[in-house]
DNA sequence: ACACCGCATTGAAAATATTCAATAGTGGTT
DNA sequence: AACCACTATTGAATATTTTCAATGCGGTGT
């Protein structure tokens, strides 16, 4: 259990009713009777980074709701190139793609620290039957999930190794809550952008030399958002 | 009116009820008084190769169901670039991601000569307030349609521009009913696959020199789908 | 048949990205 | 503080892709 925690696990919804980030949840708009339907345990889960979640192929019984941190989704080819084709971020809904039951198309892998909740799919399967608000907050996170993809074509995996960085450093920065956001390694940042590690390597450091990229201390940085925008849209 | 044309448009949905291709669209579980609901006109509509269904921005009134052919969906960066972030073909739905009245995020225009059934969003709100198979029939789609753009960028937009043209042709084979399959310009597959008409054209030339590709009439052509897909998985 | 237009192909030079290998940081551990 | 493991950075040689320009090819309309 090397890469695993439950630090703190507990038990049903209660919890849920008062949780902090309830606005940016799935559970956003259910009522207090469509709670009081949750028989099954939701548990809230920490992960150490680099913990993977769920693995391709794998049936999930649960899934998962971003409460901070970021997962990375990789998806590997048959020749054994990897690629991270999303992130996903506070209130983003981690196996979606599964609740029908279908095996997992990618894997899921923490990339800092990651706290989330863990929703059987019990819960999502009999929600749905009788709360039609649930369906639409589904049905959000089905549209986040796809414009997030189709953006990840158009704006990462296009145009110049340059360009790809300068993006998805904005992309991070768009997605943190604070003013700050988190640095992928050089890897990751590869496998997002379709490039090799030293690309990546080569184009952050010009960044950083350029005062366009200050690295901060825990793996966190800050960007010039107006000049990167300015040379890169 | 140079581009588009409604060669054959008819009114309400008693044709629905006998569509040849019904198991494939997205009403293909309705009961006879879910079809009985349905007041607004659904039409048949044609276009010619080139034409614009929607536009990036626009609102959109209507989905489409594709009955035959196939629509590129083209996104727009602010730099003026441009990348083909899917097709749609024969059973999907042009025009999801805008159900809820959000604006389409990329436009979308036919490859080939297209066939579709044009749905009145109405349709679809007020159905999916009194059937469930309804809904089941969209989160297909939305399953479909992300998993389709996933695989968009781990197959298409990694690795070398002969891989990714391979990969293509791969893709467009088995997306195609015949054992031909419609053979984009290779303008379009450029914009698919993230690298420059001429690198597209020179990966296309080398394949049909191999024997790998075959050009037909009509923009079609055969691959030697085994050998591809021993050479590049 | 002819000219014409748009698309495809090709080649050579220039730009960009990868590879491989060495060096430098960095954080965590003893 | 010294050490270790891991990641980042950098440089030089190589490979790939883009760019730009010329040529070929196929269908359309006259």
């Amino acid at each position: 259990m090397k890469n695993r925690t439950i630090e703190n696990a507990w038990r049903g919804a209660e919890r849920c009713k008062n949780c902090a980030i309830r606005h940016l949840v799935l559970f956003a708009d259910l009522t207090h009777d469509d709670f009081d339907r949750i028989h099954h345990p939701i548990d809230d889960i920490e992960f150490k980074p680099g913990s993977r979640i769920y693995l391709q192929g794998d049936q999930m019984p649960f899934v998962y709701t971003v409460r901070s941190g970021l997962i990375k989704l990789v998806q590997h080819l048959p020749n054994g190139d990897r690629r991270i084709v999303r992130i996903l971020s506070q209130g983003d809904l981690a196996g979606l793609e599964n609740l029908d039951g279908q095996p997992a198309s990618h894997e899921a892998v923490t990339m800092d620290h990651v706290r989330v909740c863990r929703i059987p799919r019990s819960i999502i399967e009999s929600l749905k039957r009788d709360t039609p608000r649930l369906h639409d907050a589904l049905l959000q996170r089905w549209q986040k999930a796809l414009s997030g993809a189709e953006n990840w074509i158009t704006r990462l995996s296009t145009g110049n190794a340059k360009s790809r960085v300068a993006r998805l450093l904005l992309l991070l920065d768009e997605n943190s809550e604070d003013d700050s956001f988190f640095l992928p390694t050089r890897e990751d940042m590869g496998a997002m952008l379709g490039i090799t590690t030293e690309s990546a390597s080569k184009m952050t450091a010009e960044f950083r030399r350029n005062g366009l990229l200050r690295p901060l201390e825990n793996h966190r940085a800050w960007i010039d958002v107006r000049e990167l925008r300015n040379q890169f849209d």
